[in-house]
RNA sequence: GCCCCCAUCGUCUAGUGGCCCAGGACGUGGCCCUCUCAAGGCCAAAACACGAGUUCGAACCUCGUUGGGGGCACCA
């Protein structure tokens, strides 16, 4: 453990072979908040040690994922640092100088098995379900001997020579100790005989020389952790403090999200992929609240954060080492309230584009009139244009059947909108004040319900059954447009009365 | 097969021996508000996986069982 008094470093170090999941974004996340709370500091680090597995895009992708989400870090492949290079594709021969350190230790030795050998062993050890490690051959070797095939050019990797006997006893943040048996842990490869490192050699390295006081990874590693633990000791270094985060259940609880199940679940407009969720209609706020309270929580009944409300209430000890099934209704209440949680403005900026992207020519000065008519009746962004996308619609097509009030015929209808047409068109302009109490006293003169009179003129204005609040949406159509839609109405009606 | 981790309402969780015949939230059902739809308010149904033990007392401690998850690569 690493004495309080040193600085906080946390770092956050995805592989760029795939996308930034909901997963990897809880861990940055979490990542981000302790430094920011602690004043510490925040490193992105990309682990792309193997060039095979190189995806184009997906450091990009990654770094505008995290950006999005507003968590910026200090130090970067992008922005460099004290303890650069940040990108593990470039610090090779720093990994190969550490091994050659651990054999001079003998804490490694060269292994000159072939693949071929190794993976006939394995098979022989699944034959006879006895555990699948490797059989030790070349750690017997005279390391003189060894060293001289070396030179000769034989081909070879570096294995750490794991103790034998006794057992490790590791420490996990939130877990407490974990002692495991030293024969069970196998002599892992560090380097390959390509000369680059394995991940095992290089995080620890990399931590290491990085000065990080806390690693908080997912559980996946917690199997290998205390192999890591033997690696730093060997060394002689001291221990950051290991954490070692849940994973992300499928909805259902029953295991983890699999490709094809995160490929489809598109279709019902969600994602477990960061950069797909604002092109899906959800904010980065509910996105970061979302993901924190799935193994972390405050108390017992507060849940909504801000980033900064985060930033100063997050605390290692409360989190949860049980696995978390995502729950994507819950998201939605999430985005839902962080909509509701912005300004006018705000809202109008970002749900412009959907409005686009849509189809409609937006004047941006009725859409910001429409905004707060609409603002509680969204949970996505993407819900904008379907339930606000009429205002910028010239003309409404209703359906005459639904002119025709409830428990109404159609000439009644159609004397409604008439009275009505007679009362608006005397109104020097359409609002609240001036419609509202006169519309109401109306319909009480015709003994009908103000359900049944506001309905046909909303089918009549609106052209749909279902739409924001009556009279502020006439107020933003326009007097001149409302009564010639109401004329419409009424010649549909009389048209079907005939 | 071997190793490791986890276990409270359907889901996310609070709970660290008595405050708990278990609290909050999402979702579900009902009611209120109401010009529709929302939003909001109120109410309801809904859980300590099982079995032993420790203790005056256990959701909380111990052991076992069961269930779930992760790992067992010259991937990360």
């Amino acid at each position: 453990m690493k004495p309080s008094n040193q600085p906080i470093r946390v770092r956050f170090a995805p592989s760029p072979t795939g996308r930034l999941h909901l997963g990897g974004a809880r861990t940055a996340l979490y990542d981000y908040l302790l430094a920011r709370q602690m004043g510490g500091k925040f490193i992105l680090r990309i682990e792309d040690i193997d060039l095979k597995r190189f995806v184009p895009g997906a450091e990009e992708e990654l770094m505008q994922g995290l950006r999005w989400l507003g968590l910026e870090w200090d130090e970067g492949p992008d922005i460099g640092g004290s303890c650069g290079p940040y990108r593990q594709s470039e610090r090779k021969e720093i990994y190969l100088d550490h091994a050659q350190q651990l054999i001079a230790r003998d804490k490694a030795y060269y292994c000159f098995c072939t693949p071929e050998r190794l993976s006939k062993v394995r098979q022989e050890q699944q034959r006879s379900k006895s555990p699948q490690k490797y059989d030790g051959t070349c750690r017997k070797l005279d390391p003189v001997e060894a060293a001289k095939r070396v030179a000769a050019g034989e081909p070879h990797v570096i294995r750490f020579k794991t103790p034998k006997e006794g057992s490790i006893t590791v420490r996990d943040h939130l877990r407490g100790d974990i002692t495991v048996e030293n024969r069970s842990i196998d002599d892992y490869i560090l380097i390959r005989s390509d000369g680059f490192a394995l991940y095992h050699l290089a995080a620890m390295v990399d931590d290491h020389l990085m000065d990080i006081s806390h690693v908080i990874r997912g559980s996946e590693w917690l199997s290998t952790f205390p192999l890591h633990a033997h690696i730093v000791r060997a060394f002689g270094w001291q221990e950051p403090v290991w954490v070692h985060l849940s994973i992300f259940l499928k909805p259902s609880g029953k295991g983890k999200m699999s490709k094809r199940e995160s490929a489809e679940l598109i279709k019902d407009g969600y994602s477990i992929f960061v950069n797909d969720l604002e092109g899906l209609g959800y904010i980065p706020e509910a996105v970061v609240n979302w993901i924190a309270l799935m193994g972390w929580s405050y108390d017992d009944h507060t849940e909504m954060f801000s980033l900064d409300d985060m930033i100063e209430k997050f605390s290692l000890e409360r989190l949860n080492p049980a696995p978390a099934a995502i729950n994507f209704t819950k998201f939605d209440h999430f985005n839902g309230l962080h909509i509701r949680n912005l300004s006018t403005q705000d809202l109008c900026k970002r749900v412009l584009p959907f409005f686009k992207s849509a189809g409609y020519q937006v004047d941006e000065k009725i859409l910001l009139e429409i905004i707060p008519i609409i603002q509680q009746r969204i949970t996505t962004l993407d819900d904008a244009p379907v339930v606000g996308g009429f205002f910028f619609e010239d003309t409404v097509h209703p359906k005459t059947e639904e002119l025709i009030g409830a428990k109404m015929t159609a000439k009644e209808s159609a004397d409604a909108l008439q009275v009505a047409y007679d009362l608006l068109s005397k109104l020097p302009v359409i609002n609240i004040d001036t419609a509202e109490i006169p519309l109401r006293v109306l319909a009480d003169q015709l003994h009908l319900k103000a359900g049944q009179f506001f309905g046909i003129l909303r089918v009549a204005v609106t052209g749909r059954t279902v739409s924001p609040p009556l009279i502020e949406s006439m107020a933003i159509i326009g007097k001149e447009k409302v009564l010639e839609r109401i004329i419409y109405g009424i010649k549909m009606l009389e048209k079907m009365a005939t």
